[in-house]
DNA sequence: ACACATACATTGATCGATTTTCTTACCGAC
DNA sequence: GTCGGTAAGAAAATCGATCAATGTATGTGT
């Protein structure tokens, strides 16, 4: 018999997929997301789909206004800082306590994560684009690890959404930082080993800035 | 004609209404949900029922674990300590941009707010209930207006749950903190008005700190 | 008497159809 | 020529019904 649990039921499916068409941007910014079309090319009913774009909306990575239906959230310089901001604001305060309270199991859990972070940094930083959407997994492991500690669930589960509404930016100048994250990787590794909260801190600050800089850099438009 | 952006349609009502009954305990912490009964007391199809519990499920204040239907989220002495924390974090990081970037007309909101929330709180005070709902309402505007110069629209948005999420615990139990809460809403609005960021954050903390220690004494059960 | 399996009842998940609302194109009046 | 109103078409919101999963009771075998 196969195991139900490896798909929540068809809805959970469907946000998922959703949310990583938003994140990646095979669904443009600011697009209108018309329930027929959706409704086919995903292959799903159109109660379905409003059940996951209202958990989209609630999370706000899609828009919707009155009863003029759905919109990808649209992406502006001003909302990359102000998601940015935010994002170090929740992490930098989620892993200070995590250093704080981290054990050696801890320890071990992002030794492990940056490691396979770093394996697929090398490949990305030899040119090899096909590993993309698997280092975002990778990478978003390794961010995750290094505040699991942090004690508190709500900062977890916010961190998730808030990591991958910054994360959609990053995807969108399609150039990688290379040399310089993997290095801040490394960087936040070594202060969470030796638990220098303040370095942390200041490292993940520069991290998160420097992504920032990075895509208005490369807006374009 | 009737306006019609006054209810933003059937699901949004919803929405607000379930949220409500969540807040406020009128839906129990942790009951199930069942849809075959919500759908009768509030006059709904289940479709519509459906949507407005997913955004609510996003948002975390209702669960939903694989095929078993909806529970509203359970209140624990963990879970309270848990968002104030976050509320601090999120509260005190806003108020202090808010007092850094504030005008004039920043100011004289604020002042309006605080008013309009001090005559509710002497007719609390005075024992006069039946203003709770609305009592709560004019609290959610005075905190709002003091960061609401913050200049970020994801802080803003995400300090309405996390205040929401804090409120349930504090209707949780009845009794009001009265003097004392109304006292630090005072010295809130003088700390903003003096533009004085560290005593506005540490009235803050002690202002959530003071609400969870109440609870926590009044817990019960 | 207890454990396990199976049939039945209940509830949730998904779907297709209906109703309502918005958009736009068209027509007449100023 | 433009503004305002109206009617037709498209799209979203809502609903009622069907399908699938879960929980429960019953019966049988040890």
């Amino acid at each position: 018999m196969t195991d139900k649990r490896i798909d929540g039921g068809v809805a959970h499916t469907l946000y998922d997929r959703l949310r990583r068409d938003i994140v990646f941007g095979r669904l443009a910014a600011a697009a209108k997301l018309p329930l027929g079309e959706l409704k086919e090319s995903y292959g799903v009913s159109v109660s379905t789909l409003r059940e996951a774009l209202n958990r989209l909306a609630a999370e706000g990575f899609v828009m919707t206004e009155g009863q003029r239906g759905f919109f990808v959230a649209p992406m502006t310089r001003e909302g990359l800082r102000d998601i940015a901001a935010l994002r170090i604001l929740i992490e930098g305060y989620a892993f200070e306590k995590s250093i704080e309270h981290g054990d050696t199991d801890w320890e071990a859990s992002i030794v492990a994560a940056h490691h396979k972070l770093h394996r697929l940094e090398q490949r990305m930083i030899q040119g090899d684009v096909s590993v993309r959407e698997n280092w975002k997994q990778h990478d978003w492991e390794f961010h995750q690890a290094l505040i699991a500690a942090c004690g508190s669930a709500e900062l977890l589960r916010l961190h998730q959404t808030v990591f991958d509404k910054y994360l959609r930016y990053q995807v969108r100048v399609l150039t990688f930082r290379g040399t310089l994250a993997a290095q801040e990787h490394k960087d936040l590794l070594d202060a969470a080993l030796s638990r220098n909260v303040a370095q942390g801190a200041d490292v993940l600050r520069r991290h998160i800035d420097g992504g920032v800089e990075h895509s208005l850099a490369h807006w374009g438009g």
